[in-house]
DNA sequence: GACCCAATGAAATAGTATTACATCCGCAAA
DNA sequence: TTTGCGGATGTAATACTATTTCATTGGGTC
């Protein structure tokens, strides 16, 4: 028991398959985590590939389900979780906390607490990044006494996409 | 079976038992429901009453067990998740997403979509209301094209009773 | 009393995440 | 080569969070 599910030249059957831009999407991402130190592979590399793929918060659930039709065998929990860890720590993805679902960072390398765009209807997520909102919460928290660690700021609405076209 | 286990009776004894500010706390949010044409008694009453004397986020699990014990007989999460939609309804109560927890809002009357300082020591949470910050993250989704409907802005921290001596 | 309806009670199940431990594999020291 | 280490992976079991579905209650109204 325990084979190794996820074998080297499996997986990379599996990112051949991928559309051109995820498959680039990957290599960038492959990249800059070599550039610091880091490293991309194994089942943090497939998860970060399907949640680059989605473009949209996929909860762990649905990477395992997907994972586990790709390898053919049922994947577990842990495994899934472990590479959204390892990924969260490399700042590529980020919780939506308030859909328990990941999300890819679409700028790798950026600041981690950005702002996230949902929109209620596609479900796709737009990241966005303003020093002005960062200083005020900033200061609004340390005038409250708080020592600032981390943030999460969620914003849910309509896409461009997605709004009636009677208000286009 | 499927007897009434809260009955008024019981609600105001369990009420009665609970700190003065607690239940002075309770009396104000019973009445500013009155004059706003809504309505706060039953069982969303005393999951209130419970996030008040609390006072941090606390897990649904938590208020299950904590009410079961109260009235003698264990109770099923329905029950309590009903009346926390109520109580959300009512803008008396947020999720904390980041949490999977509650938390009495501090302020009843003013907007929901506050900021909530989370401390990562105590627990404890502090809201705060930004007008400058309302405004440029809807100046921000805005101009990404998107149509804001609700946000969730959680910050996590150490407040300042909890800061390492050395730095107070 | 007959009916309605909103709140409540209960069982079952769905969805999300972690703990604990076994195993594999690449690498380096002996 | 062998041994031993450490990180990533595999597995089972379980914990934690939330919803669906249906039955019952009790108060108000006709």
């Amino acid at each position: 028991m325990a084979t190794r599910l996820l074998q080297p030249a499996l997986l990379d059957a599996i990112i051949v398959k991928l559309p051109p831009l995820t498959v680039a999407a990957v290599e960038r991402a492959k990249r800059h985590c070599l550039d610091h130190g880091g490293e991309l592979a194994g089942m943090s590399l497939l998860v970060f590939a399907l949640l680059t793929k989605a473009a949209r918060p996929t909860g762990a659930y649905d990477l395992i389900d997907d994972i586990s039709r790709l390898v053919g065998r049922p994947i577990t929990p842990p495994t899934v979780y472990r590479a959204i860890d390892a990924l969260i720590a490399l700042k590529l993805v980020a919780r939506l906390a308030s859909r328990n679902a990941f999300v890819v960072c679409s700028h790798p390398g950026h600041r981690h607490d950005c702002v996230l765009l949902v929109c209620d209807r596609c479900g796709r997520t737009a990241e966005l990044e303003d020093q002005r909102l960062d200083k005020l919460i900033l200061e609004d928290a340390r005038r409250s006494g708080f020592e600032l660690r981390h943030r999460t700021l969620e914003v849910e609405g309509t896409c461009h996409d997605c709004k009636p076209t009677a208000v286009r």
